[in-house]
DNA sequence: CATCGCATGTAATAGGTTACATGATTAT
DNA sequence: ATAATCATGTAACCTATTACATGCGATG
């Protein structure tokens, strides 16, 4: 339910085709926010042209049709956005994994806290690459880029999650010293 | 792919029937790293059981079933878990909504980062109060909370929302008082 | 024995991934 | 002409949601 408003919502920026969105989704600041390859973006385009929240503003070379938001899509966008979100997003596999983390043996949980820390590091260049990117391009065309403000969030939640697992780390640690179960640990397995 | 991960973990901390995992994904910590409905759950155990993953433990009363994981199980969930978490988590329908404020009008955009600011929040206490009630439940059995850890990374990833929408209002508002495309207003629309 | 909650399931539908296919245009 | 890339699509499959169904056991 949500690609369709992620396309909504591009167009509204700037008309494009099929073809735009694919690239868009792939490479541009929209990765860190939706993600949806080709198959799943030409049919909820034409559905969203059927219900005439879009149309074609203009044919191109090949078969590209290039699409714009109608009134109507404007108006339907307009209202997703203020619509409350009321469910906590609640899929994420990174979460999951730190949720695990207490079915595993403290080794292996240090080492996977580890990791995630690095993991943290990684992205965050990674998001900040696209950023730097993203303003060069845009510096060219006077506007500042399509999805700054949600790059700049994603490096916030990844700090966030760095942060966290250092804090975590700490936390094992402690458990291991001062164990409040020695009293049950009596059969090992 | 990753539901039965979860599950696996969930038998790995605590044996359980399918019922049981349900009412673990609802009520417990569990539903702020996954959800599952309950015609999700059975069938995935039974594939897991299939794989020789997991086993049933114990018959219980109606048709109850109590599964445990095998060392097989065990093995996969351990290796699931040491292995590099490579793409970024990018289907967040709240990361979707904060990437297309630029596609709205300013009022707009200030109006929903309020929202978001007061969703923060509200989350923040439910996580909080979630936390307790597990802290409190535990204390009877002597080890802490299964998905501690986790809840303590959501209330982190929920103030970092709060303290980026704060940020982002006050980008906006610079963005306002002086806008670097004057040059550009001419047509109007 | 009626009802409530336990415990599991089926079926229909929607959303998403992967592999494969194809024609049209540009570049060499 | 041939290859590369643009541009769109189909089909098979998996994952997830929602609505509906059912039988067993305890409780009053």
């Amino acid at each position: 339910m949500s690609l369709r408003f992620a396309l909504l919502g591009m167009l509204a920026y700037e008309p494009g085709s099929g073809y735009d969105l694919t690239k868009r989704f792939q490479g541009g600041l929209g990765r860190f926010a939706w993600q949806a390859p080709h198959t799943r973006i030409y049919p909820e385009l034409a559905k969203l042209a059927e219900e005439g929240l879009i149309e074609v503003a203009e044919h191109g070379p090949r078969r590209r049709s290039i699409y714009r938001v109608t009134e109507r899509g404007r108006a339907a966008l307009q209202a997703w956005m203020e619509a409350p979100p009321d469910a906590l997003e609640v899929r994420s596999e990174p979460v999951l994994r730190m949720f695990l983390l207490s079915a595993l043996e403290p080794a292996s949980a240090h080492e996977i806290l580890r990791q995630q820390i690095a993991y943290a590091e990684r992205k965050l260049g990674e998001i900040r690459a696209a950023l730097d990117d993203a303003m060069r391009a845009s510096s060219e065309d006077g506007r500042p880029p399509f999805g700054r403000l949600a790059a700049e969030f994603g490096c916030r939640q990844l700090e966030a999650l760095r942060e966290w697992a250092t804090w975590a780390l700490g936390q094992l640690e402690d458990a291991e010293i001062t164990p409040q179960d020695c009293e049950t640990v009596a059969s090992g397995d």
